[in-house]
DNA sequence: TTCCTGTTGATATCGAGTTGCAATTATAGC
DNA sequence: GCTATAATTGCAACTCGATATCAACAGGAA
């Protein structure tokens, strides 16, 4: 039993119990690897983080759990501009929406938040009568990095 | 011969013609099914209109030249909220770039302007320092005739 | 502990998109 | 208009992210 049952559950797996959703050792396993990830990751990623907390943990049920995490509300799904191959990256909703922006030279992803969004959002209620559930802004373009490196 | 090649060459072909790429009939078809499409479109729905003016066109001449048209900047690709499999829809690219909204209720897609978007990238290009090249802002969630649907 | 139902793993399959390569063709130069 | 040549195409095989099926399993209420 590598994770033991007493670990305090995250916020994911109280979010999910709490709506009356079973919760199953896979299920704590694959909600800990997003929950903790640092950057964002893809299905198969998940699964071989997954796998190394369980070696049982099969492809099928991450791409289960990640859809039943995405109808709930939980993680949000992106492209980032799908540099490499068509996968979708993931990531824990966090309390207030952020933007993507991927640098096309680099890869390097970086995140920012701007109450000009939050009142475009706004604007989008209000102005289309939509109610927004999800909202995903990617950026494609050029770094600072990548914009002064390739000055010269 | 159902295309004459006298035909007034369409704005997207203009600007291929104009970076000097070869112009294939099947790249016109292809165009023109792009250029004159009232909606958005995947790929296997451009093949099949492709497909009505020159049977001969391939399913990986609409690949390569979607992807030709996006590494010039003359089409976007879209998810919308990938609501019924994996596929990405295509459109040219507009003057002024636009929010797609999708509702998760009855799959309608609407478009919308927005000062507070334009402005929302010139901060972006300004606080970030980077250099915006594509955006894509897709937001799902539930249109006017869907909310008052389900009150009652 | 029992029972029931939701969940899982193994496997096969789907389907969007890509690759390799020989045949074709657009177009620049004559 | 020809010719040469390099880009483009079509076909077939392939990659790989994601899904369907279904028997076996296990969470958790009673
Ligand atoms: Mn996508
Ligand atoms: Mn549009
Ligand atoms: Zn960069
Ligand atoms: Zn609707």
């Amino acid at each position: 039993m590598p994770l033991p049952q007493t670990e305090a559950p995250g916020r994911l797996q109280a979010e999910l119990m709490s709506r009356g959703l079973r919760m199953t050792h896979q299920r704590r396993t694959i909600l800990s690897v997003v929950e903790t990830a640092k950057q964002h990751l893809d299905a198969s990623q998940i699964l071989r983080r997954a796998r190394k907390l369980d070696p049982q943990v099969d492809r099928v049920t991450v791409y289960r759990t990640l859809k039943l995490l995405k109808r709930h509300g939980l993680v949000d799904e992106l492209d980032l501009m799908h540099m490499q191959g068509e996968k979708h990256f993931y990531e824990r909703r966090p309390q207030r929406d952020h933007i993507h922006m991927a640098c096309l030279r680099c890869g390097k992803i970086t995140e920012f938040e701007s109450d000009l969004f939050d009142r475009l959002k706004g604007q989008i209620q209000r102005d289309c009568q939509f109610h927004i559930v999800v909202t995903r802004l990617e950026i494609g373009g050029y770094c600072a990095q990548c914009r002064s490196a390739s000055k010269q």
